[in-house]
DNA sequence: CGCGTTAATGAGACTCAGTCTCATCGTGTG
DNA sequence: CACACGATGAGACTGAGTCTCATTAACGCG
């Protein structure tokens, strides 16, 4: 499964500390697969025993997001999810059927900010693109069922 | 302000009924400047002594999303938001300081949607596209004042 | 190695958005 | 004009996320 270690690290390195509950969730979330649930997490951490509040949940979330671990995302249907990420500015493509999620970088992004800002006079500050869409394994399992 | 007949003219068309919340929340939604949120509307319709329950607030939000008269998009704070917009695939920027909108086309996303399936091997489905920044009164505003 | 500072934790109360139910109302149709 | 059925409102309900506060334990320092 995952590694825990680089959550670990970047708490470490950005000066956190480094306690039971957030090593627990660090390998809870290096074994997701794709993007997850706060809730997912909580009903996770409860199924292995593993004693953690959900406010830590919450909480180390937040932290972990804070130092670029993990990325919040917006699912369609308007939840909240997270996925363990690498620390540069990238999006994600989201299986709308498996959940699993691949990274993208936003060279082709930076032309159309500069074209925004053209066409409508904004300073551009920030943006966030999610694509869904379905990954190659449902792809070729929706083929095969269809 | 802004006019209320396009919402309702919406509805119509796609077989709803008009009734009177519907009418009065198509007129608060057409003064809306910007971006609004669902509790925004309940209040708003509150102080002008309009009878709209909460529950029909939420669903008349739904309907015209459905109809594609308004569009659900996200803040950067993870609150939900709606904007009132053409029905053709677009996307929206956002000044975060005024919460007024602008449309843009995403005519250089599809190159990238395409280049995306060349890198992942998903099907791109679909997309968002949410971008912020600080519009042009708002950034004259902001320069005066630093 | 043990101490003290102070951040982190857990339990649970709390808030707030959004959903659901169900009895009643009123729009649009025949 | 009357009827059928979609829409409504009140309020109960759910579930995500936040906050508080007393307790615990990480880690820098001597």
């Amino acid at each position: 499964m995952g590694d825990p270690t680089p959550f670990v690290t970047a708490l470490d390195r950005a000066g956190y500390r480094v306690t039971a509950p957030r090593t627990s969730l660090a390998a809870l979330i290096a074994d997701q697969d794709g993007h997850f649930k706060a809730a997912e997490l909580v009903a996770a951490a409860r199924s292995r025993h593993l004693e953690v509040g959900r406010a830590t949940v919450f909480r180390t979330l937040e932290v972990l997001a804070g130092v670029g671990a993990i990325e919040r995302i917006d699912l369609p249907s308007g939840e909240h999810a997270y996925v363990g990420c690498e620390p540069v500015h990238h999006h994600h493509v989201l299986c709308s059927r498996c959940g699993r999620t691949s990274e993208i970088d936003d060279a082709g992004l930076r032309p159309m900010m500069r074209e925004v800002t053209r066409q409508t006079g904004f300073r551009v500050d920030g943006h966030r693109l999610e694509v869904f869409g379905l990954c190659p394994a449902c792809l070729e399992a929706a083929n095969g069922a269809d």
